[in-house]
DNA sequence: CATGGAAATTAACCCGGGTTAACGACACGG
DNA sequence: CCGTGTCGTTAACCCGGGTTAATTTCCATG
């Protein structure tokens, strides 16, 4: 069935990051609900009280700050096979800081963060799972961090591109731009700059 | 003696991560180095292998990022308390994407990742401790790349201000300006805006 | 096939911050 | 006491990207 075929890809990213069997792994699957989205569905929405951990199944999920004055950024794209949490709502009381919404068709595993938790406090196996996904949360966080000092918009497009052709290529447009951080239109210029690709 | 009291003051904030006693502490204690520099000084370059976890222990550290044709943009401040490392530098074979450099005379506590990669693998209390800290950095890299995305140079100087006035009173504008990411002539245009402050 | 709506493009204008350069204020060493 | 260097400020000019608005393209739906 679709929904053990989808737990059984989660375990096996999670599996990887532990390096190894991961124990208990029932109270997992039998905690995990799946949502499916419809283009332009929200999973939860800025200052939500959400502490949940995101698994992508299938699709595209777009994580957006809003600002007071109805303008969106795009802070990071989770394509499939990718987890995603707002961490400040993962801490004990806290809200997202941001929103989550599939930018096509999605389908994705839902667990509560105080699963994860329990498991962690038990066994070392879970809380190096737990260590690992905060490593790497970082370390992208970092990159991203890098790119938005040090590069001009155009550069950072042409990057985007460059290191993640097979998902700017599902993506609209203004998707993109929202990315980059900068205006469709001024897009639109950048992208006529260089007509060679 | 000092090496005896920064240690301690170092085992107290892991402590807290753990929530509890650190078993073998001893074998981070004899692992530990301390370094003491001058404004100026650097502890590792950008590009350098270098899997060391870092303490302060006095003084303010800069992590920058060095462009190509010589510009400096600010990172971060690490100040008294506060851990730090190149997240990049800590993988396996990994090179730090980064410099540190002292903001002022400075006292840091030095650690091989590597004696705590150890520890984690044989103490849940130390993968928690691990766990812990990669959260918070995420949490941290997180706030600043809201920032990056949300606000105009002006407000990210004012936020800046407001939320770490202690640290900004003990820096030069040129670092606040490298941190807030605009030039020192743009930040004193800035500061000449309101003069209410 | 016609039509409404969103997305992308283009043009015109504006503005914040970059760039360069000149200048004053200090600190430091000789 | 006088150089020398760094830092902060100010002015003048430039440019990339924001803003607004008009136009086109492309679907999706009836």
């Amino acid at each position: 069935m679709t929904v053990i075929a989808t737990t059984l890809m989660a375990k096996t990213v999670l599996e990887q990051l532990g390096s190894g069997a991961l124990p208990d792994w029932h109270r997992v699957e039998s905690a995990i609900r799946v949502k499916r989205l419809r283009t332009g569905d929200r999973l939860f929405r800025a200052d939500d009280q959400h502490p949940y951990v995101y698994f992508v199944h299938q699709g595209i999920i777009k994580l957006v700050y809003e600002t007071a004055d109805g303008k969106e950024w795009i802070k990071a794209f989770a394509e499939e096979g990718r987890f995603f949490a707002s961490l400040t709502a993962l801490e004990p009381g806290g809200r997202t800081s941001f929103s989550a919404c599939a930018a096509c068709d999605a389908a994705v595993e839902q667990l509560p963060y105080q699963v994860l938790l329990a498991l962690a406090e038990t066994h070392p196996t879970w809380q190096k799972v737990l260590r690992r996904s905060f490593e790497i949360y970082g370390f992208r966080k970092e990159t991203r961090e890098k790119e938005l000092l040090l590069l001009s918009a155009e550069e950072r497009y042409r990057r985007f591109i460059e290191e993640r052709g097979a998902l700017s290529a599902r993506l609209a447009d203004k998707d993109i731009a929202s990315y980059i951080r900068v205006t469709p239109v001024a897009l639109s210029r950048i992208k006529k700059r260089q007509p060679s690709v």
